[in-house]
RNA sequence: GGGUAAUUAGCUCAGUUGGUUCAGAGCACCGCCUUGACAGGGCGGGGGUCACUGGUUCGAAUCCAGUAUUACCCACCA
């Protein structure tokens, strides 16, 4: 091939599109169980509501390259694909579709919202996983799986119901978090407290029977309707004389007691609480110890009840208003002031959530808690990085009962049935005709029929499912003995965001434990949140994430693989710039020219003897860098791997290496250089394919031909072997060499054009000899020989402890020359007293260890080296 | 209120066990180069008191304490 034929530059789209192709028509990604070690990695299902986004990019190029890397080490590489039916979001998403095309749900029937939904989830469910085929993954896709599917569904069913004979599944009534958009409970963690600006009430409610009033401070008027009471607290010296007053709720009428608790802050508004317990979880608590009666004043989608008596149907911050202006037309509001104070809001809808009493089902936590916190405390499942053990250990330590019950229709149905009014009337069982059974064994009613049997209309919290992920996708409930989830679990890692830890990794280390006696992955890799460059969370919502499609289009996906990964250290969340995603693209513009400059050689039989100390340089250093990276990856250190083997591509490789045994313009190149060069190539490529699996794959098959089959995903990944230091150095030495001359070039405007003397002060150049064309060379040296005398009017530098002089027709000026010596002379002195401080501190030679100190000592006798030959160079320009 | 971390060049970030002049990288910036791989490039360069104050140590960007600022997590106040 000659290299005119091949494009300067890489052409990222076609190669990208071709490649995916083939290895899904080869079967590389399928796996099934073998006698090979396995490697699997389940991958954090995204929601089918979801497209692809930056978070998604980060986490799955890390899978990707964690699975490419194990599938090169001849491990049995498996990464389970799938997604999350979402219960809320994606009813939320139904109904707003739904809503757009005219239907209210509340129209439809369960059966036909359902049908809604699941058509919504054939044409868009799939979304995403399609485009993580363009981001590369090399995800098993034959399992794709989907946790609304029949077999997963049972899983959440099964274990439903086995939790609940163990006594862990509970139904209650409780004070619950409740989202009036979405009309569901809410579990605690899908409550987002944020800090908003409010108004705070002063609102005057007269003393029963006298003509004064006592002033309570509120943010929520709307509720006053509930008031039951008011409290203080006891010791409060101001309110001491209403003991056994009732005061008189304003707009209502309604009479209340004055009541006293420890739980009043003296110091917050006027010291007077109004006591709501339908809303508020302290007032509610506060009830409970005074025997208050409780109103509940809103509807279940937030508007005021037929109980409030006012306003009856208006939404509830609307009344807000409303209210605060009545009360200042009945003359009972006495003044307002701005409070600060959090909110809560529901995760999905966004809707401020309201404390609200309703009979939900409990999972209760602490059984599960204790041997999951375990686990991670001593490192069967570690946390990368491990400062989120401390995250844990406190969430797991104040763990609290998980309300998994949502009002819903999307979901994992409660297989709860009831059978009459009572609180204990309902059974628990798998099916209907279980339940049947159950009912008739309970009630003593044989005659039962299932007619008179009402399943429980409510679905189960999203994460009911997805804590069973691990070992659902593996069929582990309904083949609990199966091959698969013998041999594929427990994974070996999982790769996520740290946001979701107790969501979801915590929940499936509880389950794995409760159901497998096996944590479900060996690492927890906690990836950052991808930002904008004002520090905003990149979210849809916001409109600041860019599309990832549109970034492959323009960059390519190996370009963004890089991009986003070259600054992403494990936790530290990520400022996303684009900028890197052109270094991604240039970095793959970079290997690819390095290939046409390769592959477009003439060769010739034969050894150069040239260039042999160059290979054997590089095949030294490519060996340490494979060692380094291995050691790298192995601590989960992707970006500082990555970063290592970018350096060592473009500036050991191409920088040095290629132009070290580079041929003169149109001459061949010896066929040993060029077999060793492309051998070279050969490794990196396959360092570097999992990160940038495309462009090194189309690369790997222009090098050498390749049989049928022969690609580099499925290529063995390079092993480690010894290299020699001394070797290194070596080259090492030879490039300080051709820097200094290249520096003393630029800085006496010398030019590259012309050739120049270069004389070493030594013996004999035996010491350079082996480098001595590369050096000639590349520092464009006209000749290259080793002297005894000084050279006068000459260029010096020094490198290691030797000195050279390069030969200029330009005469050198002496004061610039001058200058430079001193000023490296200054340094030097510095440096060599700094060390010479230390060597002469007795208890650093008694305390350092001896490499330490003996290092120190070979660092005076070079400066002191360095000294004596710039003095010399110095009094050679005399 | 409780917790976890961060603070290093103009920007974004590395810096693993305290030990080589260890103060680094990329981007941005400046000079030179239309060199037969690559201008999506090459060669060279400038730029930082490692937030601050103390301490431990022979030795601190690195360990400890305090201060300031920031971010996140958890809890929550009417």
């Amino acid at each position: 091939m000659s290299i005119t034929e091949i494009p300067r530059q890489y052409d990222s789209v076609q190669v990208e599109e071709r490649w995916y192709q083939h290895w899904m028509q080869k079967g590389y990604f399928r796996s099934v169980p073998d006698d090979r070690e396995p490697f699997t990695i389940v991958i954090p299902p995204p929601n089918v509501t979801g497209v692809l986004h930056m978070g998604h990019i980060l986490n799955n190029t890390i899978q990707d390259i964690l699975v490419r890397r194990a599938r090169m080490q001849g491990k049995n590489a498996l990464w389970v694909p799938g997604t999350d039916h979402a219960s809320i979001a994606t009813e939320a998403k139904v109904v707003q579709k739904l809503r757009a095309a005219g239907i209210k749900k509340g129209d439809l029937s369960r059966e036909e919202f359902l049908q809604h939904a699941w058509d919504w989830k054939e044409n868009y469910g799939g979304i995403i996983l399609e485009q993580l085929k363009k981001l590369g993954a090399s995800c098993d896709w034959s399992r794709t799986r989907f946790t609304m599917e029949p077999t997963m569904s049972e899983a959440v069913i099964d274990v439903f119901v086995d939790l609940y004979r163990k006594g862990m599944i509970y139904r209650g009534l409780r004070m619950i978090n409740w989202d009036p958009e979405a009309r569901t409970a809410l579990s605690n963690e899908e409550v987002i407290y944020r800090d908003v600006s409010d108004k705070l009430y002063y609102v005057r409610y007269p003393i029963k029977d006298q003509q004064d009033y006592v002033v309570v401070a509120t943010t929520r008027p709307e509720t006053i309707m509930g008031d039951v009471a008011v409290c203080f607290h006891p010791d409060d010296p101001r309110y001491s004389g209403l003991k056994g007053k009732k005061l008189i709720v304003p707009m209502t009428g309604r009479e209340v007691p004055v009541i006293f608790d420890t739980y009043i802050d003296m110091s917050f508004g006027s010291g007077a609480l109004k006591v709501t317990p339908a809303h508020d979880i302290n007032d509610y608590e506060i009830g409970k110890r005074h025997q208050l009666e409780v109103i509940d004043v809103f509807n279940e989608d937030g508007t005021m009840s037929e109980a409030a008596g006012l306003w009856v149907g208006e939404d509830r911050m609307l009344v807000r208003k409303k209210a605060a202006a009545k009360l200042a037309e009945l003359d009972l509001l006495e003044k307002v002031e701005d409070l600060m104070h959090s909110v809560g809001f529901s995760e999905r809808t966004d809707a401020v959530v309201e404390p609200r009493l309703s009979l939900q089902w409990f999972l209760a936590m602490d059984k599960l808690a204790t041997p999951a916190l375990e686990a991670v405390m001593n490192d069967e499942v570690r946390l990368i990085p491990s400062k989120f053990k401390n995250t844990y250990k406190h969430w797991m330590e104040n763990i609290r009962e998980w309300c998994i019950s949502r009002q819903l229709w999307w979901g994992q149905r409660i297989p709860a049935w009831y059978y009459g009014p009572g609180e204990e009337d309902y059974v628990v069982a798998k099916n209907e005709e279980e339940a049947l059974e159950e009912a008739r064994k309970k009630t003593g009613k044989s005659g039962l029929s299932l007619a008179e049997l009402q399943q429980d209309p409510d679905v189960l919290d999203t994460w009911a499912s997805s804590w069973l992920w691990p070992i659902s996708v593996f069929d582990g409930f309904s083949d609990p003995r199966g091959r698969d989830i013998n041999y594929y679990y427990p994974t070996q890692v999982l790769v996520t965001a740290p946001e979701i830890l107790f969501f979801w990794v915590a929940r499936m280390i509880m389950a794995g434990l409760e159901y497998r006696g096996e944590v479900p992955f060996r690492d927890v890799y906690l990836t950052g949140i991808v930002r904008d460059k004002q520090r905003r969370k990149m979210s849809k919502s916001l409109g600041n994430s860019p599309d990832p499609l549109e970034i492959i289009a323009e960059y390519g996906a190996d370009g963004m693989r890089v991009g986003m990964l070259i600054s992403s250290s494990a936790g530290n969340d990520i400022l996303f710039d684009i900028k890197q995603c052109e270094q991604g693209r240039n970095f793959a513009n970079k290997i690819w020219n390095a290939f046409r400059l390769v592959k477009g050689w003439e060769i010739r039989p034969g050894n150069n003897p040239d260039n042999q100390a160059a290979v054997l340089w590089f095949e030294n250093k490519l060996k340490r860098s494979v060692s380094e990276l291995e050691q790298q990856l192995n601590d989960f250190r992707i970006s500082e791997a990555l970063k290592q083997l970018y350096s060592f591509v473009w500036d050991d490789f191409c920088s040095w290496y290629l132009e070290f045994i580079k041929p003169a313009a149109g001459q061949p190149i010896d066929e040993a250089t060029h077999g060793a060069s492309i051998r070279f190539f050969e490794v990196l490529l396959k360092l570097l394919h999992p990160f940038m699996p495309f462009i090194t794959e189309e690369i790997w098959h222009y090098l050498l031909p390749r049989a049928e089959g022969e690609d580099l995903t499925i290529a063995p990944w390079p092993s480690q072997h010894s290299w020699d230091d001394s070797t290194i150095e070596k080259g090492e030495a030879a490039k300080d060499i051709i820097g200094k001359v290249r520096e003393l070039r630029n800085a006496r405007q010398l030019g590259f054009k012309e050739a120049l003397p270069l004389y070493v002060q030594a013996e004999s150049l035996k010491d350079y000899e082996a480098f001595s064309p590369i050096i000639t060379k590349m520092g464009k040296i006209s000749e290259f020989k080793a002297v005894q005398e000084e050279q006068p009017g000459a260029l010096g530098f020094i490198s290691g402890t030797t000195r050279f002089f390069l030969i200029s027709q330009e005469s050198a000026d002496p004061a610039a020359e001058r200058e430079r010596i001193n000023a490296e002379m200054g340094r030097l002195q510095g440096f060599l007293l700094s060390v010479e401080k230390k060597l002469s501190n007795e208890r650093f030679v008694s305390n350092a260890a001896a490499d330490i100190v003996e290092r120190e000592r070979q660092k005076q006798a070079d400066a002191q080296e360095k000294l004596r030959l710039l003095e010399q160079q110095l009094a050679s320009l005399n």
